[in-house]
Formats: C-alpha cells, structure tokens, sequence
DNA sequence: ATCTGCGATAAAGTCATACGATACGGACAG
DNA sequence: CTGTCCGTATCGTATGACTTTATCGCAGAT
C-alpha cells in the first residue's frame, strides 16, 4: 500500500541514514510484522537487514521510542510498545500508517476524532479570523476549484483549506491536529480515488458552503457546515471501505 | 515551578542519562531560555554543562527531534524548531510544560481543546461502555469521594476517572488526548491549590453528574454535563491565572 | 517440592575516537 | 566593493570497548 504521502513535512529527515531506518521499523512495526512482543536482536539485525552502524540504529530506536512505538529496557531487549501507547496523533505515525494496509477501525477512529474537533475549529475561525486568514483559506479554496480533481494540486489545495482554518482558530493545540484532519482526508481521497464524480462535486459545494460560513462570521453556520462536511468524507470513505472489505478478506483490527 | 507530575507514564524513562539530557534540553527550550534560533554548540555544552559523552547527547537531540522541539540540519547546526512545530499534545512536551512557568495563552488552549473533545467522548462513553468500563469509571469517582482534597490519592482518581471515560469511547485516538486532559486538570488543581472549598464541592458534583449520565446511557446528558464540567474547570482556573497576573508581572506570551 | 537468594549473562547504555560530508564565513584577489 | 575559494565548525556515521542493569537459572535453605 505505498501511497503519495502529502503530509507537511514531518520531523524526521528521509535523506539521513537513521530515518530510513526508523521508517522502516516503524513501518514494520505499524504493519504488525512485529508484534507487541520482543523484537528485533541489536546487533544481529545489525549485522544481518541493512548493514548499518550501532549509532545510526540507536538513534532509530531512540525516535521511536521517543513516539511511544517501542520501549528499550536494559536487559529484557528491545520490545514493541502495545498499540495504546503509541502516538497516533503525530505526524509521523500517522504518516507511517500510509505504508501499511488500510486499518479500518483506525481510520474510522480518525475521521470521529477530526468529526469532534474540526467543526469547532471552523467555528474559532469565522470568530477569530484575521484577513490574513480569511485568504489563506480562500486561496485553500480557489486552489480547489482551479485544478482538476484528484490532481496533486487539489489535494494541497484540500489540506491547505483545512489547515487555514485551523490556524485561524488561533489554537495552537488545534494546530497540532491538522496532521489528524490531513491524515484523514488523504485515506479518503485515496481510498475513493477512480470513483464516480458526485462525491467530488459535493465536496466541493462543501468547502464552497464552509468558506462562505467564514467569511459570514457566522461561528454556528461554520460549525454545522464543517460537520456536514466531515460526515459527508466520512460516508464516502465508508463506503469504499465497505466495499473494499467484501472484496477481500476483511481483516479489520 | 517545579510541581509534582502525576502523568501517566511518559515514554521517557528519567533513569537514563539520555533522559535527563533531553529533559534539561526540553525545559530550557520551553521555558524559552533558548529562543528559536541557533543553539548550544555541542561540544561546548557537552563539555562544560554536565560531562556528558557524545552519544547521550545526540540520543537526547533525537528524542527531540522526533517530538518537533530542535531541527539538526548536517552543518548550520541544532536550532530550536518555530512553537507551531512542536508537538503540544506529546504527553512528555506537555509533561515538560509544567516545569516552565504557567503560559496562560497555552493553558487556555488545552482548556479549549478538552472542551471540544471530552464531551463528545462521555457521550461515546455512555453509549459504548462495557461493565469493566463503567467499574473503572466508578473506581475513579469513588477514589475522589473517598480521599481528602487535593491529596494526590485524589488527583489520581480524578485523572483515572477521566482516562476511564476517554477509554470507554472505544476510540484510540481519543485515548492518545488523555495527556492532554490530564494536564489540564493538573494545571486547575496546581494553580488554586489553598484556594477555597467552593470550587472543590461544584468539581465533585459535577463529576458525580456525569457518571450518573453514563450509567444511565444518556449520551447527550453525559456530553452536556462533561461540557459543564470542563466549563467549571476552566472557570475556576481562569480565576486564579487573572488573580495571578495581576500579583506579579503578567509575563503571558 | 517449593521458595528464596545470589550470581552468571545478555542486552542496552555510555564513553571515546575517528573520519566523512557539508555549509557557513572569512580571507584574498580582482 | 565584489566574487571566488578554501578553511573550519558542526552534524552524520562508523567502530570498539567498557559499564550498568535486569532477567534467568542454579543452588541452597526451609
């Protein structure tokens, strides 16, 4: 499941020797090739995967464990942390679940989490926007309209939109749950990606009916149109996943 | 102002020197000791501040790294990342915030947060709880009424409590927000500790109010009566940041 | 036979050193 | 004053040795 991963840059550095490292892992550990047990023998997978220096592994572990993925303990080894203790809300795990198999319990975990939080936020920023906001959002916007669908462009342009508005909220703790809203709009977008077009028209009379909320000043109006919004990802995305899940073997967590 | 944690358990385990490293580091750099620029020269610091070897401190840089903190690049050096890099909602950067000065513009944005959040996560409670689910919840309210004020057998009930309700909402993103939870509370309580016994009354009913709407599996009563009680929380801790800033310099970012 | 305690051991933690890559900055020349 | 070049500071990576810690097994006692 390789995907185009648009997230914002996340923290860690693709081009340096420990990140791939900690990628991979990560990946492996988020497919559930390792599970929540003892893991990996330093030195032997050292040796053996990727020849790579002690130092470069360590400081691999060291970012996963600084995300919750895995815990080192002196003697017992290295073991992969059970699931609830793993950050889901950071950039980076989320980023990484894009290289594993779709999780629909997680994904629909994502979307009612982004459905709580992300009306409220629309709310915040038809009350708290600056015009530097308010065209940051517009440009999210055009971005949307003035490009084909599906096309990379777009889908900037979607998560831009999404992410103005959160930083009109003038939150900061709000911000830091764009990668959530980002995370989920791509599964969507991949997920439904060679769909018929009536999804995508409504998306944008949604974003369309949002703007407008904001521009209005009208909290309430953005709010509730944020949620339609939410809910009608949401409803598309189920659907394919539904259908995905009787094609194949539905192996849900 | 060094106050007592009673997070749960963070991933960074304080025995190792690493640990403190990063700690020492985080603190500095929350507390904006080190501004958002160029910072500690390696081996200086590694030489003069604690001795230290090279692979502590690196582990240390990458911990923070992975949490958004510092951004190494291969020559300019390790600068401090921009604050809308960071990640808040990491349970050991919000861990770290305590041992900083109070930042009222933050703590009002985890406030508003929770706000958002943890209603709709007592009307999931409400609706999905399992009995071992609605047992912890209970364990924790009965650990509040069973214990004297702000002793920290009370605190810990009062965090568990919460944590059993994000629990019950059966959404694992939802649970990774506890740290955020807890750290308001922990904030409401830290800041009108000595305060009068009006509050802590209102606190208790309140809490007894939204148990009693989970047992009931009334979602909507459960996320009102959690919206009330996260309004009260706010309220009285608010109280007390305006009483605060107007004592000594209100130094609020 | 079960429990207790101590030591061997394995793995992570820490230290020291070395070399390579790179970008910043200053020196020198035009 | 400007542009080029080289030195240097700093991070990235590699390697080897030593230390700390916690687990496990063995031995002894109850």
């Amino acid at each position: 499941m390789r995907v185009r991963d648009f997230s914002r840059p996340t923290t860690l550095n693709p081009d340096r020797l420990f990140g791939q490292v900690a990628q991979k892992l990560a990946v492996a550990i988020i497919s559930g090739t390792f599970k929540a047990g003892e893991l990996l023998p330093n030195e032997a997978d050292l040796k053996s995967e990727i020849s790579v220096s002690r130092t470069a592994y360590r400081e691999a572990v060291k970012y996963l464990t600084a995300k919750g993925l895995v815990e080192a303990r002196p003697k017992s080894g290295t073991r992969v942390a059970p699931r609830d203790g793993w950050n889901l809300l950071d950039p980076d795990v989320l980023s990484w679940h894009f290289e594993a198999d779709p999780n629909e319990k997680f994904i629909r975990d994502l979307f009612e989490l982004r459905s709580f939080v992300e009306p409220s936020a629309a709310r915040l920023a038809a009350l708290r926007r600056t015009p530097a906001d308010l065209a940051r959002i517009q440009a999210g916007y055009h971005g949307m309209i003035d490009n084909p669908p599906y096309a990379e462009a777009t889908i900037r342009a979607d998560l831009a939109f999404h992410e103005a508005i959160l930083a009109a909220a003038q939150n900061s703790t709000l911000q830091c749950l764009a990668s959530v809203v980002s995370a989920t709009i791509q599964w969507s977008l991949l997920l439904k990606s060679g769909d018929d077009q009536g999804f995508y028209v409504t998306s944008l009379f949604d974003h369309e009916r949002v703007l407008d909320a904001i521009i209005q000043r009208d909290g309430d109006l953005a709010a509730a149109r944020m949620s339609a919004l939410v809910t009608d990802s949401l409803n598309t995305t189920l659907t394919f996943l539904a259908w995905a899940g009787q094609q194949n073997t539905p192996k849900i967590a």
